[in-house]
DNA sequence: AACTATTTATAAGA
DNA sequence: TTCTTATAAATAGTT
């Protein structure tokens, strides 16, 4: 749809190759959206260029609800795929016994939060294959789906938190600078630089 | 580019809707092929029908790795907004750039090798769960690990961000306290009375 | 599921 | 880069 028929192939020359990532990249997008606004849907467009800079939009819905419905297909699919097994899998069988786990034990060791602790290691593969088979398919997804609710609803109760601390540390600011303005008080070590490394290296 | 020129909202008829659907869904989709293919770039498509139904396509790269650097993306705006300061504290807001985590490391997620796997065979429960057991668990494993490392990691970001700012709060309280001990600035809605315990409990 | 009249996207040129 | 325009491609309505 230009002046000439072009290959679905790489376009060799750098500049061309650039403009049309533009343009297409573009195109797409908008594509997307009438999509979404059309037939009411949600759309999520992510597209990542050659040199890793990533350009998305989603429509409909937020990006992080369409990722959520994307990665609880995924766990759907895994389910389905644990009890229809193909042959071909068999190629993959490097896989390490080891690695088995039943979800009572994964489940429990989230809520315990134990960082660092090898799931693998607590249960031997036969107690593991007799929880597995005592837990039903559908109580998985039920687990699964409860679960990711509460670590949704957790995460949504920190960032409020973080707000609410941010405007704090706002407000404190303003009022402290407001009453003491002639005074020098931004001494260093209560500067926000000193403290907030520190704290933070506890993620190393 | 078609019989009559549309306008840009929901259609009403249900069926042509859902033909509409159909035939952009996969117009989109071959549109991000072509885009992948001709600029060497990752495109990732996801739709979600008005029903919930999901329709997916990448090209370029596999989904998870696509979604893997939409996630990287996120976590540093994450970090650039939650810890952002108004404008009067431009002066300190440098602070929360020092911070920024490791994210090769966060990041370096185990590869959930699920791509290709198609179900196709059918044998008795017992044989797939057997075999399942044994091969195919490990892989479901491997990515709810994934997901949820993710998802923990995100947590703990988020907590030690709220760490951050209730030692700011704390710091600059104090400050306030021991410069103006003698004036009435200790407000209620500055105490630590009022906020921080509730603030604090959080964190457990 | 095909067809085709039109609109829309875009490749190349300015 | 941005605009222009000839042409390819997508698709709305029809069969």
């Amino acid at each position: 749809m230009g002046r000439r028929k072009v290959q679905i192939k790489r376009i060799e020359n750098k500049s061309s190759r650039q403009v049309t990532f533009c343009k297409r990249r573009n195109g797409l997008i908008e594509k997307a959206r009438q999509l979404s606004v059309l037939c009411e849907s949600s759309v999520a467009v992510l597209v990542v260029s050659a040199i890793g800079k990533l350009y998305n939009s989603s429509s409909g819905d937020n990006m992080s609800k369409i990722i959520d419905r994307y990665k609880i297909q995924q766990a759907d699919d895994l389910q389905t795929l644990t009890l229809r097994l193909p042959p071909s899998l068999d190629q993959v069988d490097h896989v390490p016994h080891k690695t088995v786990i039943n979800l009572a034990v994964f489940f429990n060791l989230e809520e315990a939060n134990v960082d660092g602790v090898s799931v693998d290691s607590l249960n031997s593969p036969e107690e593991q294959l007799e929880t597995a088979l005592s837990v039903t398919r559908a109580t998985k997804t039920k687990l699964m789906m409860e679960f990711l609710k509460t670590r949704r609803e957790k995460e949504k109760l920190l960032m409020e938190e973080n707000l609410v601390l941010a405007s704090k540390v706002t407000e404190i600011w303003k009022q402290t600078f407001l009453v003491t303005r002639d005074e020098t008080l931004m001494l260093p070590e209560y500067s926000f630089g000193d403290n907030t490394p520190e704290t933070l290296s506890l993620l190393k």
